[in-house]
DNA sequence: TCGTATTTTGACCATATGGTCAACAATTTG
DNA sequence: CAAATTGTTGACCATATGGTCAAAATACGA
C-alpha cells in the first residue's frame, strides 16, 4: 500500500492527483451511486486495481474529490467584505460566483447530487463550519439593513438566491441549452447583466423604494 | 402480463398508482441509478416479482413517475396570462412555484436528478414542448418589456431565476435545515417576502429606473 | 548493478441487482 | 360452481460491481 506515513512519492502524487481530478468529473456526471471504480479507472488512464492501490474504496476517492472541492467552491463568500459598499459586494459576489458556475460546472453538480442525496457526507460540515461562514455573513447583511444600504428582509434568503441562481447555470445547463441556443458566452454575459439590473435594484435601500413605491 | 389491450382491472389501477407514487419517493431520494426495484417493492408493500408483472422494467416505472409528475411541475407556466398585470401575474407565477416546491419536494427532486444526469429521459420532452411553451412565455415577457411594465433584459434569465429560487428550497433542503433552524412555514413565508420585496422591486419598469439611477 | 521498496495488474471473490419463469393463489365471469 | 383469467411469489439466472491478493514489473537508492 501507498506508505501513509512517509513523504509521498513523485508517482503517488501524480496518481493520486489524476485520480481525484478524473473523479470529479466522473462523479459530477453520474453521481456517487452512478459511478464505477472500472470507469474512473478507464478515465484516469489507469486499472481498477491500481485505483484501488492508491485510495482503499470509491467511498474513498468521493470524500477526496469532495474535501478537494469543496473550499474552491466557498471561496467567494469568505471574501465579502463587511467594510466594503454593500451593493459593491453583492456584485462581486455574485459576480464571483457567476464564474464559478462556468469555469468549474462539474464542482456545482458534484455538490448539487451530494446535497440531493441528503448530504450524507458533508451533512456534518454544513451544521458546523459553513453554518459559522454564514452566519457571520448573515451579520454582515444585517448590519447592512440597519445602516439603511439595502432592503430588510431575512438576510439568508439573499443568500440562498445568490446560490441558487448563479448554480443553476452549472447545475441544469443541459435544460438551458434545450430553451436557449444562443453560446454560452452570450448566455452568461445575459445572467450577469440580468442580476445586475434586477437585483441590484431590487435591494438598494429602503429610502428609495418609499418613493418608487408611490 | 397485464393487459394492455383491454380495460385496466380494480387491481392493476390500484397496484400501477401505488407503484408510481411509491417510485416517486424513493427515484427523488436516491436518483435513477441509486434505486432499486428491491426497494421500490418494499416501499409499495409487494414483492419485487410483482412489481415487474406490472411494469417490465425499472426505467418503464421512471418513466411513468416522470410523465405523472411532469404536467403538474409544469402547470403554473402554463397559467401566466398575457393579458395581466405584469408584475401580478409574475408575482403569482412565483407564488405558485414556491407552494409547489413546498408541497411536492419529491417532483422537484426528481426533474433536478434527472437533469442533472444529463436528462436521458427528457432531454426530447425540454427541446421540444417545453420549449414550445417557453418561447411563448418569453414572448409574454417581451409585450412586458416593449410597454414599459417591466424593465429591459434577456427575458428568459427570469424564468431561470424563478425557477432555481423556488425549486432550490425543495432541492437544497438539507442544506438549508443545516444552515437556517426556523421552521419551515417561516422559512417559506420570509422567502416569498423576499422574493416579493427585492424582485418585484427590481423588475418595475424603465420610466423609473432612470430617476433611481441617478 | 544489485537489492529493496514501490507500483501494477490479472485473476478471483462475495454481494447486489435487474429481470425471468413456472407454479400457485385469488378473482372474475359465464 | 367451474372454467378462465388475472395476480403473486420464491427460486433462479446473468451480469455488474466493490474489493482482495499474490505475483510480476518497475523505479530507485547505495
Amino acid at each position: 500500500m501507498p506508505s501513509t506515513d512517509r513523504k509521498r512519492t513523485r508517482i503517488q502524487a501524480e496518481n493520486e492527483d489524476r485520480i481525484v481530478s478524473t473523479s470529479l468529473d466522473v462523479f459530477s456526471k453520474y453521481g456517487y451511486r452512478g459511478s464505477t471504480v472500472d470507469q474512473i479507472a478507464t478515465a484516469a488512464g489507469m486499472s481498477k486495481a491500481n485505483v484501488l492501490y492508491y485510495f482503499k474504496s470509491k467511498n474513498d476517492i468521493y470524500l477526496a474529490v469532495l474535501e478537494e472541492t469543496l473550499k474552491d467552491w466557498l471561496n467567494p463568500l469568505t471574501d465579502l467584505n463587511a467594510e466594503g459598499d454593500a451593493l459593491l459586494e453583492i456584485q462581486r459576489y455574485i459576480q464571483a460566483k457567476l464564474k464559478l458556475s462556468r469555469t468549474s460546472p462539474a464542482a456545482s453538480r458534484l455538490f448539487a447530487n451530494e446535497i440531493l442525496q441528503g448530504a450524507p457526507m458533508i451533512g456534518p460540515y454544513l451544521k458546523t463550519e459553513l453554518k459559522a461562514l454564514v452566519d457571520g455573513k448573515v451579520a454582515i447583511l444585517e448590519k447592512w439593513m440597519k445602516q439603511g444600504e439595502i432592503k430588510t428582509f431575512e438576510p439568508i434568503h439573499l443568500l440562498f438566491l445568490i446560490w441558487s441562481t448563479t448554480q443553476h447555470y452549472a447545475d441544469f445547463a443541459i435544460q438551458i441549452s434545450a430553451l436557449d441556443s444562443s453560446p454560452k458566452s452570450k448566455l452568461h454575459k445575459d445572467a450577469e447583466k440580468f442580476l445586475d439590473i434586477v437585483l441590484l435594484e431590487g435591494l438598494k435601500g429602503p429610502q428609495y423604494s418609499g418613493v418608487i413605491g408611490q
